[in-house]
DNA sequence: ATCCTGCGTTGACCCTGATCAAACCTTGCA
DNA sequence: TGCAAGGTTTGATCAGGGTCAACGCAGGAT
């Protein structure tokens, strides 16, 4: 059966994009993919620009192309709890909800590419296979979040560290993840933010980081890029 | 249209079944229902007993009918910490993953309505609206594993308590929710359970009941029942 | 160059909640 | 009826991590 040029082409926009690879348009047909990235737009945030508000109306979903969102909750009083972080291909939004009920936040700067809510809902009745997708991200962020409910309750603060620490290597340096035993990356968040991830001060935090830098764990530079010789040890620290 | 009366009959497990109702099974028309309810079968579990296993092969899923299931991960040191409590009519399990990566366990006398993973997984290629129910409630799931990440990070013992209360409430005593201001209801869990799930220990849990019944917040009988004369005065110290 | 300003680190002290220990119900069962 | 076994409460003490405060450092603006 042969299939019309027009149709098979892969929009310009998608052709690297690796949302079409690993991320939820690897659903879709060139043909879908076509009317999709015709209401579809690229984005650019810088750090720390507030990309969907608290009881903000969803306006649209987006795909994250690269750097890396957090999704924050606020008490009245102003204590804040990151709830979970996006990296690329995530898909950002929640569908079947009118607002939103938290903020998701430039944590680095980002790129996205935005898609009206509509042509999204509307891709998701007619696609079988994109809503399962979604489906499927969503229980992936359903298992992340409660791995971390158990660091939040049960682990000790050092340990939270090194979770933390462990969580972005693999996310950032995937290579690193189960044969190299090394692993290098810049930390994507603040000291402040990662506070807010695990349920700590900043002080806190700092001081885990020195004492693992004195443990040889780890080495430090310019605050931001950490370098961890030997992965074993870090997860000997995770207290898994 | 005339509908053929045999396929048009609801099953007799299904007429009374919550999960009709407001579960998952309500997106089933009467004839995928006979289908289903052919290979289902009620099963009944004293409190304890374990459902599903870490690291087991999932080998089927389930309608909670009534009791509380507890979703529990432990660290290998022993250290626990509850993940999820599903109450009717919550469906359980987790489509796509060939084993269990935590726990469940009966935290009461619990009825289920458990079905051929199998069964489910061929209901889901032929029922988009079963998979669009399921999708929606791992969302809704989510979203509570969210709040509870505010509660284990940022709130205080105190403020833990509260929030579990309300969200005990809510659960179980519905009617209490919005309208009424009193709520009363049997706690489904032991202190060690309500421990494991806020990320505290036992002594500090007792305490701070004992805490919420001296200021007349609550009355506790029998130290399983629990009555709320003012819902508002408990919201105030869940420090949302 | 100098001053800011935003991050990050370090120190001193304190408080919340953990730990250890003992006693106190309930409930089921012999 | 009494006993055993969980589950729960209460008390005394301790420590992990929070709070408050000062300082350091780097990069950008003037």
């Amino acid at each position: 059966m042969r299939k019309d040029v027009h149709t098979d082409a892969i929009p310009v926009l998608c052709v690297a994009c690796e949302a079409r690879h690993k991320g939820v348009c690897g659903a879709l047909e060139a043909e879908q993919l076509v009317a999709l990235a015709r209401t579809s737009h690229k984005q650019y945030a810088g750090s720390g620009t507030e990309l969907l508000g608290d009881a903000q109306k969803i306006g649209s979903y987006a795909n994250v192309l690269s750097g890396v969102v957090k999704l924050t909750k606020t008490l009245s009083d102003g204590r804040q709890q990151i709830v979970g972080l996006q990296f690329a291909p995530d898909f950002l939004g929640r569908p079947f909800r009118e607002e939103s009920d938290l903020n998701a936040e430039a944590a680095t700067d980002v790129s996205l590419c935005a898609f009206p809510r509509a042509a999204v809902e509307r891709m998701m009745q007619s696609s079988p296979e994109l809503e399962r997708r979604l489906y499927r991200q969503a229980l992936d962020e359903l298992d992340e979040a409660r791995d971390w409910m158990v660091t939040l309750g049960r682990k000790t603060a050092s340990e939270k560290i090194a979770s933390f620490l462990l969580m972005i290597a693999r996310n950032i340096d995937p290579a690193a993840d189960a044969d190299r035993q090394a692993a290098a990356f810049d930390l994507p968040l603040t000291r402040a933010d990662i506070a807010d991830f695990l349920g700590l001060t900043i002080e806190t935090v700092s001081r885990q980081l020195t004492r693992l830098r004195a443990d040889k764990i780890i080495t430090i530079e310019n605050n931001r890029h950490i370098v961890v010789p030997d992965l074993a040890r870090l997860e000997a620290r995770a207290g898994n």
